[in-house]
DNA sequence: CGCCTTTGACCAGCGC
DNA sequence: GCGCTGGTCAAAGGCG
């Protein structure tokens, strides 16, 4: 799966970004980069194009010139060369070894090569007319060449700086990228602010019985594995996949209990081993087999597994999506298959049960069922993590599940209560702030993330009880627009993947410490420091995941080259049932 | 013919 | 222990 997205993320993010996204500063950046590359004679019009980088970049130490001119440096300096080619290039050429080392500490720091490259271009153009004066300034020219040298250290160090900022203007256009989606919602919502007023009245006029039921779907019983472990498994057994049939492997120490190892590995019988129910059905066999054999080859593998499985039996999660549709089901770009059917008490509607058909041996499910109270309100509910690498499309919400539940487990693994590091984590999931709809259920043992994309807030989850947490939005009370529902629980699916990748308490400790002082490009003055802090974290953790590119690269193509194209089939009526619109057609 | 959906049955967990 | 409920299986049938 990582393959897959992996090779997705280094193409199109780019092209995604800097095509569609203009004005975003990581394009700006990029194709400044480009420029670089092609043309030497750019550096005027670098300095009109290149984006100006706030904080470091501006302040440039060692030299007079920020740090953005510095970049252009390495090329004002072969541009000297090339006008001069006579006279102070024969410098380079007198000392090899300091060519060299320019070279290389050009071409260690940063991904610049491109310099390197130039450089090395143009000293061999020099090279070929001045070999003669060199002779008789070697004196000088060392002298030069410590100075240059020095002027490279420079360089390397202003080369780090650009690095760094880079990173943060990544991570301030994530940041930016989730602000802009609220403000779509804002739109969205003042657009259909009648609607949602008039459902969030039905909402809250709905029974205690219903908040049952809800809490029903915030609140699972319990259903695969999901953990922390599971994206171990993912790419560990990626590969194989095909070997095996399933691809659950993780989180079964009672799979790997001496008991169960008398089976044999690929018994499919319907005799549980878990604590759980019958989870194992399916997909315990086989992992049961992936484990056992996994121990038996490797000790420490079995420990891990046993260890995993602890987590496992404590801890089961799963991501519950809530969003308005008319159609059957919400697209995800997943395949599935429906394996069964059942009347939920205090549901008229039935519940709808998919299994992922992507690959053989996808542990990943999903329910389906729509909301009794409000029937165009669609609830999927996901439950692992795919074995596969996915198409873009299925790659957002399968992150998001995956990644949702993984976090969350892992900040209530973390955490001596389980329950602090969830809401931290929720809240640096969806740091723009939309009211509505991250709900992290840390009630164990089965914690639930639930990303509501229904217009209105809703009541129940302020309902909830203690165990279940919401994330509130300040400033944003409504949910996703239309347009920008799909998109929603990819990009924040890809804040909690990465997120995921944080214990809780690391992330807790990040955030709170506000870590990555980030000149707040994003700041939105009305927000409380917490979602400063939640801003940073987020987005730093997004952006360090590459996953994240790709699937803001599909979020950004969705909504700017076509809400449209997402949501071919039905025009869902305010909001958020593009995905689901998408998977309906597929299915 | 293969894949998918439907649907009744089975199983396990949980509460009383 | 019993019944309820949720989750899953698997046979049967439909569809392309």
């Amino acid at each position: 799966m990582d393959k897959g997205w992996g090779l997705t993320l280094a193409s199109d993010p780019v092209s995604v970004f800097s095509s569609s996204t203009n004005n975003s500063p990581v394009g700006s950046f990029l194709k400044i980069k480009r420029d670089f590359i092609t043309d030497h004679n750019m550096a005027d019009s670098r300095s009109k194009n290149m984006f100006q980088f706030p904080g470091c970049l501006s302040a440039g130490q060692d030299e007079q010139q920020p740090s953005a001119a510095q970049e252009v440096d390495f090329f004002k300096e072969k541009i000297i060369n090339d006008d001069s080619k006579t006279t102070s290039v024969t410098v380079k050429k007198e000392n090899p070894i300091a060519e060299a080392a320019t070279r290389n500490s050009l071409g260690v720091n940063t991904g610049l090569h491109l310099l390197t490259a130039n450089t090395r271009s143009d000293q061999s153009t020099v090279e070929d007319g001045v070999s003669s004066d060199v002779d008789d300034k070697r004196s000088k020219n060392n002298e030069k060449l410590a100075q240059l040298q020095v002027e490279l250290q420079k360089m390397n160090t202003e080369n780090r700086r650009l690095k760094d900022m880079l990173g943060q203007v990544t991570n301030n256009y994530s940041a930016l990228q989730m602000h802009f989606v609220a403000l779509m919602q804002q739109h969205q919502q003042q657009n259909h602010g009648k609607e949602s007023n008039t459902e969030q009245e039905n909402v809250e006029g709905k029974s205690s019985e219903e908040i049952k039921k809800h809490e029903d779907v915030v609140v699972p019983r319990q259903f695969m594995d999901l953990g922390p472990s599971a994206e171990t498994d993912e790419l560990s057994n990626s590969s194989s996949d095909e070997r095996t049939p399933s691809g659950t492997p993780q989180n079964h120490a009672e799979d790997a209990s001496p008991k169960n190892n008398a089976k044999p590995p690929h018994d499919q019988e319907k005799s549980t081993f878990r604590d759980g129910k019958r989870i194992g059905r399916e997909e315990s066999p086989e992992s049961e087999s992936q484990t056992w054999k996994a121990q038996k080859l490797d000790p420490s593998a079995g420990r891990a597994a046993i260890e995993q499985s602890t987590d496992a039996t404590m801890r089961k999660a799963r991501v519950s999506v809530r969003a308005r549709s008319e159609a059957p089901m919400i697209t995800d770009g997943c395949q599935w298959r429906k394996y069964g059917q059942k009347m939920a008490k205090g549901n008229p509607c039935p519940r709808a049960y998919y299994r992922c058909t992507m690959a053989v041996g996808c542990p990943v499910r999903k329910q389906v069922q729509r909301c009794a109270e409000d029937r165009t309100i669609l609830i999927t509910t996901y439950e692992g993590n795919h074995n596969h690498p996915l198409p873009p499309a299925a790659m957002a919400m399968a992150s998001t599940t995956a990644a949702a539940a993984s976090m969350l487990l892992s900040g209530s693994m973390s955490s001596a209560d389980g329950i602090m590091n969830p809401n931290l984590l929720a809240r640096a999931i969806l740091p723009g702030g939309s009211s509505n709809m991250a709900t992290i259920s840390a009630s164990a043992p089965f914690p639930t993330v639930t990303l509501d994309l229904t217009q209105n807030p809703n009541p129940l989850q302020l309902q909830r009880p203690p165990p279940q947490f919401q994330v509130p939005f300040p400033g944003h009370p409504q949910n996703f627009g239309p347009v920008t529902a799909p998109q929603l629980p990819q990009v924040f699916g890809q804040a909690l993947y990465n997120q995921s990748k944080f214990s809780g308490l690391q992330l807790s400790q990040w955030s709170q410490l506000g870590h990555h002082a980030q000149p707040h490009l994003l700041h939105t003055g009305q927000q409380p420091s917490l979602s400063h802090d939640t801003l940073s974290a987020a987005t730093a953790a997004i952006t360090a995941d590459p996953n994240f590119t790709a699937a803001l690269a599909a979020a950004i193509s969705s909504i700017i080259g076509g809400g449209a194209n997402s949501n071919t089939t039905t025009t869902s009526n305010n909001n958020n049932s593009n995905a689901t619109n998408n998977t309906s057609h597929r299915n």
